[in-house]
DNA sequence: CTGAAAGCGCTTACAG
DNA sequence: CTGAAAGCGCTTACAG
């Protein structure tokens, strides 16, 4: 920070609003109102100051502007695997959502460590976020609890843990789930499996639980297999080994569409099985690739935009004022890894 | 902000520096240098602010910190599509590295509309970002030329226009697009196509001009499909009025993964062409889907985790400090979809 | 509508 | 090593 030798003001690459007054003949405090929508300020000093700023290149300052405000603007994302087609595909609708309704997006990548989680926190905290919206499905107790401490505004995505003071959005996973069941086993499928990650998160369980219930309740049993990452290889391994053993399955709900993609290459690919005539296979989530013709996988759509939407609006009119936890519909998007019921 | 009749401190949720002090019996000064690394502070003092700020829950607050020292430790990355498996994994790598160093990253989705390249650009300069970093492909010289005014750190990625004060890295394009040419060449196959879409991105249209580069110097013409998004539909559609075509190609450099999906899904799905044999399909950036067994694409690789690397290097050191552009190799990623030479 | 003034929560020379 | 003081760039009652 340089500064002169007569001690005028140093030279800054940023205008301040002290030199916009100063270049507008109007009062600081004048500045302010300029850039205040709704302060009491005449047209014409109005005009002055949007001149000279204009002429100064000045931006006002949020981080002063944070200082003195109840809000920062700062909306915090806490995510891992940002590079998820679903995740991915939500961050962008939520990012949008959130800026054009004037908040800025802070992006936390917890990768998969608990001890980032830690540090994302603190920087939630540090830099005074408005809100922090935690898109993972791993259980952040620590960092919920902390942020609710320090009166931050949370929302919880997909989280079953219902901390107070916080909301929590969800998808209904269960009648997805009893969905995919009685899909399968009216279209005839009777072998039913379950392909799922060795990660606990709570809609991944969710979907598990129900339709193992659903199977159940019809007399039909359901093999599972669980293992490794929410990913392609594990789906892949995971149908290898189904149709690998004694009694292969012909129906499998993938908790995940990037688990059925690699379940529906093992039956083609591997086993030369044909879909959906000797198996089907349904996913979750609506990635744009259950859409590509190599896979054309029917499927839960995630609703992202609502999500996006509703988080907005969570944000923008705090929690107090009547919002309240909400589950959003996944509707199934019928393409051809499963036979029609007849 | 509520404020006790006796004129105490208002009750935020946050406590500040000076209850700290008060709290341990030390100076506003002392609790200051306690968080400041490297800061002159007697190890009995830190321990008495940092028990004070233990209990009191205190988190030094990074916008007043913004204000005071030349650093807010935020950075910008200005995105659009974030979705896309490219992208994503960049923005994934990008974070995580730019976190690690001890920034805290802002992202700014600028979407596909032009207006929303200044809004970007605006807040980039309110929050005072340390730096920012273009990762899109779409010429924002406007939002460019603003930042570098305010004196901000520019990285420019894949862009072409070399800005003075600004670092621009790349991908070898030109590399990478004459081995696509050589190997299509050497291993037999004579009727060239290139499928493009309707963007005119630096990197796609360098990868295009090399690609008919190499082809011409060795007698061959290439029939090109350009049109729509960068996408998977876009190289379904090329794919598909390529074969329909009256000579149709027996290889297809397509200028991105997504785009070379569509294309095998047109080939295998639609004309029943075989892959490597009937016909042979090289893409650009490796995405996840690249290696998916039903397309197991031969491709190039982007080499993101040498760019977040990189990038971070160029944020923390300054660019003044011999930092100059760079371009980073995008190796082969040998797969199934092309013969390979004799 | 407008300006002077106090204050947000921090950092950083400046003198001990 | 340590404290008092000035200052970062803003906003917001408070009086006109």
């Amino acid at each position: 920070m340089e500064r002169t030798k007569d001690g005028a003001p140093r030279s800054t690459a940023f205008a301040s609003a002290q030199e916009v007054a100063r270049l507008a003949g109007v009062s600081r405090s004048a500045v302010s109102r300029a850039f205040t929508p709704g302060a009491s300020i005449s047209e014409d000093t109005r005009a002055k100051v949007e001149a000279a700023a204009a002429k100064l290149g000045y931006h006002v300052n949020h981080l002063a502007r944070g200082l003195m405000r109840q809000k920062t603007g700062i909306v915090c994302l806490v995510v891992a695997d940002i590079h998820t087609p679903y995740l991915s595909r939500l961050l962008d609708h939520l990012s949008r959502a959130l800026q054009e309704a004037g908040n800025v997006v802070m992006v936390l990548n917890a990768g998969r460590a608990a001890g980032n989680v830690e540090a994302a926190l603190r920087q939630t905290l540090n830099y005074r976020a408005d809100a922090t919206i935690v898109l993972s499905g791993t259980p952040y107790r620590s960092i919920a609890q902390s942020c609710l401490d320090s009166g931050q505004r949370l929302v919880l995505l997909n989280r079953d843990d219902h901390l107070p003071g916080t909301v929590n959005l969800a998808v209904d996973n269960a009648r997805a789930a009893r969905t995919a069941a009685t899909l399968f086993l009216r279209a005839g499928y009777r072998r039913l499996a379950l392909v799922s990650s060795a990660i606990g998160t709570p809609s991944l369980l969710a979907r598990r639980r129900h339709f193992l219930e659903a199977a159940s309740e019809n007399g039909v049993a359901v093999r599972i297999w669980e293992g490794g990452a929410t990913a392609y290889d594990s789906g892949l391994q995971g149908g290898t080994e189904l149709l690998a053993a004694d009694e292969p399955p012909d129906a499998v709900f993938a908790v995940t569409d990037l688990l059925a993609c690699g379940v529906l290459d093992a039956a083609r690919r591997r086993f030369g099985r044909r879909v959906p005539e000797e198996i089907g296979v349904i996913g979750f989530d609506d990635i744009e690739q259950a859409g590509w013709a190599s896979y054309d996988l029917t499927t839960f759509a995630q609703p992202v935009g609502e999500i996006a939407d509703w988080t907005v609006r969570l944000v923008a009119g705090g929690i107090e004022a009547g919002m309240e936890d909400r589950v959003f519909e996944a509707p199934l998007v019928w393409r051809s890894s499963v036979a029609r019921t007849v």
